[in-house]
DNA sequence: ATAAAAGTGTGTTTTTTTTACACTAAGTAC
DNA sequence: GTACTTAGTGTAAAAAAAACACACTTTTAT
């Protein structure tokens, strides 16, 4: 595992004042996921169990992308998938933590770590390989109220903020879905990641207008009821037909 | 006049199957003004004086942009000036034309001009030296009912229509616009493209809305009555603030 | 003082968008 | 062939947004 370059070669390697935490989402069965890892903290003489988000320093040869891009290939085992840059977390931020946690985080804040740049990630989990799925990762609910490390709590949620608004203005969503896709899975994604519920019918009055989603000549197939119509995103006429918004008519 | 070139060497210069006719609007004393020059032309015993839009042949060292700033320039002495290509015309265009004209016409259409790219440009006519505008060329109208050669009255609906489109639809009032205006201007030349009229405030609070109408500390000078504030366009405000359309909040 | 255009708010109507809601169709599994 | 499951489809009412109509005060040049 490359994170466990001993942290000597790390020191050499790396750019000490900068890293990079990823927080990458996962679809699966209806539910929302995240990417944890564990972290035992030893502290005075208890050990605790926290969770925070995969990270890394940025090596000296790499821009901070290829720093996600190496975070997410080592968690996922996944190469080429959507990972944005939503946020940049420096020092004040960091401390502006639950006091709780204050007094053992504080010695973690004298390493060396100045500045975070944080990702998020969108993966479709029937691509994710598990058995690639390193020792201490688990996909676990985005939901589910878990006791981040550090500023990691403060992370997340501007992750899922950025994630949400991205996914509403920007065809995220089919980064997300398999090459050809339902109606109904397409709903079901934005339910999962808006955490509500939409009227099929309204749902597809408002998605029928768009006319780069492309229905296809193809249904589902393997499924135990009515087959659905599979579609397809056009991208290029996606970027042709978006609106302009300049309008002075009166 | 570089019009005037003999036509043995257009001939030899030119793409002869590609013209290029351009709509030239002008705007002043609120009024729609376009550019049109004269023709005579000897048909049977008579000579008929008709008007048409500037236009040339697209030289073999041109692409049909360079041909429409040539035209433009020898047209109305200008550069850089904003122009716009709108739509082809090719011959079957040309043949529906008014069915008067038809029969001194059609020895026309035997020439080796099989089809037109029409553009349409705008100008401010305050910028306009007319000492430079050449001796069969005026100024007309827009809105009165001239009789065109050609397929010209085609190609001016088409341009006007592209015009008002455009306007409704990109920041092209800013081309005509000077760089510092008052709203009463922009106001006008809209009344004056879409001939019509619009109720002052509810053109102002429509206007108001748009945050890259930059207010100026600056007013109108040298008017007899209440000077108006001066306004400038805020491009990159407006790049920025262009909504996506993409929306699947329901 | 006068003339001329600038500038400014509110209530009403019209249009658009959102919401709620229920049945038939088509395929698989048994 | 019957039961099960999800796909697929329209309309009316309510709410929100946009369009519209309308008149007086302010500021400057002459």
């Amino acid at each position: 595992m490359e994170e466990n370059t001993s942290n000597l070669d790390i020191a050499i390697e790396t750019i000490p004042t900068i890293s990079v935490d990823c927080v990458i989402f996962g679809y699966d069965a209806n539910e929302l996921k995240v990417l944890v890892r564990r972290e035992t903290v030893p502290y005075e003489d208890k050990v605790y169990l926290e969770w925070k988000f995969p990270g890394n320093h940025v090596r000296k040869d790499e821009d901070i992308d290829a720093t996600a891009s190496r975070i997410l290939k080592e968690q996922t085992g996944l190469e080429n998938i959507f990972a944005k840059q939503f946020m940049v977390f420096s020092d004040p931020n960091r401390l502006k933590r639950r006091k709780q946690d204050y007094e053992w985080v504080k010695p973690r804040l004298q390493d060396d770590r100045v500045i975070t740049v944080g990702f998020y990630s969108l993966v479709n989990l029937s691509d994710v390989d598990n058995s690639t799925i390193i020792e201490d990762a688990k996909w676990a609910n985005a939901y589910e109220n878990m006791v981040l490390m550090f500023d990691h709590s403060e992370i997340f949620d501007e992750a899922l903020k950025k994630l949400r608004y991205d996914l509403l203005h920007e065809p995220l969503v089919f980064e997300l879905l398999p090459e050809k896709f339902t109606l109904t899975q397409m709903q079901k994604l934005y339910e999962v990641i808006f955490n509500t519920t939409y009227d099929k019918r309204n749902y597809r009055r408002k998605v029928n207008k768009m006319a780069y989603l492309i229905p296809l000549d193809e249904i589902q197939t393997g499924v135990s009821h009515k087959p659905a119509r599979l579609y397809s995103f056009d991208r290029e006429m996606y970027e042709k037909t978006r609106t302009e918004r300049f309008d002075f008519r009166m």
